[in-house]
DNA sequence: GCCAGATTGTTAACATGTTAACTTGTACGA
DNA sequence: TCGTACAAGTTAACATGTTAACAATCTGGC
């Protein structure tokens, strides 16, 4: 059998525990998990997003989506309005409040992206990028 | 900002449900859920693990583990003993039905890392393998 | 216009992730 | 040897992951 340590969707995860240290600290002192963290983000990139869409930017199934954006509504940070078209669809955006919170602490997450590729080193960041971007695009075959 | 995409524990993350569909059907049918597969995994491995062992090598924190185990317990997977010299630690091992299981469907688990090599390529996976495990070695300075 | 089938989002039920607090057992120095 | 600090597991409380079922809405063909 194949050896425990080279499965790849192990090693992946654990590069990602290796990797979020250097976030967790600053997500934890703004009381923000995870998965509300990649909502603000992709919220800010995309301004406003369908459900369904934020649910595959940000990896995150609806029935969790459905809890955490009750959640952050409630924390005012995100609002909800039905689209006119189609009844069924709501889409998100940020409130002001969400952006000054991403605005306040962005600069530390840039520091510690800096922070890690220090350690890791810009190259084997870019061929690690690659790499990734490569697998993701493909898709099982059915 | 970084832009969205470009964030490597979300390319990390993405990666992995590119991967997983390839094994969750197995799993599935089997009842197993990725947690406990990985503990199978680890203690077929290792033969017999103390808690907090199997807890670092298959990457789920302990609280988690605790269920885990009860419910695998439960299912006649894995049994505990406690360690002679000292009270505290519990060490964990397979039953044969573990063993069967494991014997049973570790082909389909291998035939499917081949389809996923035949896709990805194999050079490519072993560059990546090679970039995480870099990864994996860091250790965030404190 | 009406209905079958697809789509969006939610709820339900259970498993796991996450942090803090707690229990028990161990080690170790005053 | 006493107590204090530490280590291993568990429990508690809440957030999220996962699958299935469901309500509301839309879409197409008839």
């Amino acid at each position: 059998m194949r050896k425990f340590e080279d499965a790849l969707p192990l090693q992946l995860l654990r590069a990602r525990e290796v990797m979020m240290p250097f976030f967790r600290p600053l997500l934890h002192d703004n009381a923000l998990t995870e998965q509300q963290w990649r909502i603000l983000r992709a919220l800010y990139a995309f301004t406003e997003l369908e459900s369904n869409e934020l649910a595959y930017h940000c990896c995150i199934l609806s029935p969790s989506l459905t809890g955490i954006l009750k959640r952050m509504e409630q924390r005012g940070y995100i609002k909800r309005r039905k689209s006119e078209q189609d009844q069924r669809r709501t889409i998100i955006s940020l409130t002001d409040s969400a952006y000054d919170l991403l605005t306040r602490i962005s600069p530390e997450v840039e520091a510690q992206y800096e922070a890690f590729n220090q350690l890791y080193g810009e190259e084997n960041t870019e061929k690690l990028i690659a790499a990734l971007k490569k697998l993701i695009q493909l898709k099982k075959p059915e």
